[in-house]
DNA sequence: TAGGATGCTACGGAAACAGTAGCAAGGAGA
DNA sequence: TCTCCTTGCTACTGTTTCCGTAGCATCCTA
C-alpha cells in the first residue's frame, strides 16, 4: 500500500487534510507502537523488532519506510531513531499512557 | 480477531499493560478515524459510515462492536456517541488535529 | 400498507499481515 | 584473508483482515 503523503488522498478522504492522513499513518498495524518504543533511546531493526514482541520483519520494514517518508522516524548511526517532528507527535501521545491506566482500573 | 480487553494479552505484548491494549485497538483500521469522527454529536451507523468516506459496513460493524466491549462508544437512542471514557480518550487524542495542521506546513 | 430509514450480516475477491528462512554488507578478531 | 557475528532487510507461503456489494429484518411514518 502506498505511504500516505501530506497534501494527498488516503483511505476515506479525498482532501488530503492533515488530520486524515495522520490518522490513516497511524492506524496502520505497528505503527503506534513503533512511535511509542522508539520514545527513549534509538533502537536497531532487530532491537524494535524484539520491542514489538517479534512483529515479522516485513511489516516492520514496511511502517519504517512510511514513517521514515512522513520524516517522523529516521535511521542514524545507532539505529532508528524519532526525528525532531516525531519527537513533538510523541509528546502528543504520551498522555495515553497516563490515560491508559487510569481506563484499567 | 478477538476484541483487546484490559489485563489480557494483545498482539505483542503477553503483560496485558493498559496501553499495549490500547495500542493494539487503536491500531485496528478505522478505530481511530470513528473516536474522531464522533467527538462531536452522536452519529447513526449509516452516518458515521458516511463520515468514514463510505467504510464497508462489515468492518465498522466490528470496530463499533470492539469499541463498544472497551467501554469506549456506546448505543443511544440518536445513534452511537462517545462514552465518559471515550469523551476522556477524545480530549487526549484532540491536540492531534493541530500537531497535523503544523506538520502539514 | 407501502415506503423509507435503521442497524447490521453474508459473501467473494483483494490487500495486509504473520512467520520462517535467508541474503548481502559491514565490522572484529585471528 | 578467513571466519564469525551483527546489521538491515527481502522472499516466500499461508492466514487474517479488509473491501465492496447485496440484501435482510426491524422500526417508523405517511
Amino acid at each position: 500500500m502506498a505511504t500516505p503523503r501530506k497534501g494527498q488522498r488516503v483511505r476515506g478522504s479525498r482532501t488530503g487534510r492533515p488530520i486524515m492522513v495522520l490518522l490513516d499513518a497511524l492506524g496502520r498495524r505497528w505503527a503506534l507502537r513503533v512511535l511509542w518504543e522508539l520514545r527513549g533511546a534509538a533502537l536497531t531493526f532487530r532491537a524494535l523488532q524484539a520491542a514489538c514482541g517479534g512483529v515479522s520483519p516485513s511489516v516492520l520494514a514496511a511502517r519504517l519506510r512510511e514513517l521514515t517518508e512522513l520524516r517522523l522516524v529516521e535511521l542514524g548511526d545507532d539505529g532508528y531513531r524519532l526525528t525532531d517532528e516525531g519527537r513533538s507527535l510523541e509528546a502528543v501521545l504520551r498522555p495515553l499512557d497516563a490515560w491508559a491506566t487510569r481506563w484499567a482500573r
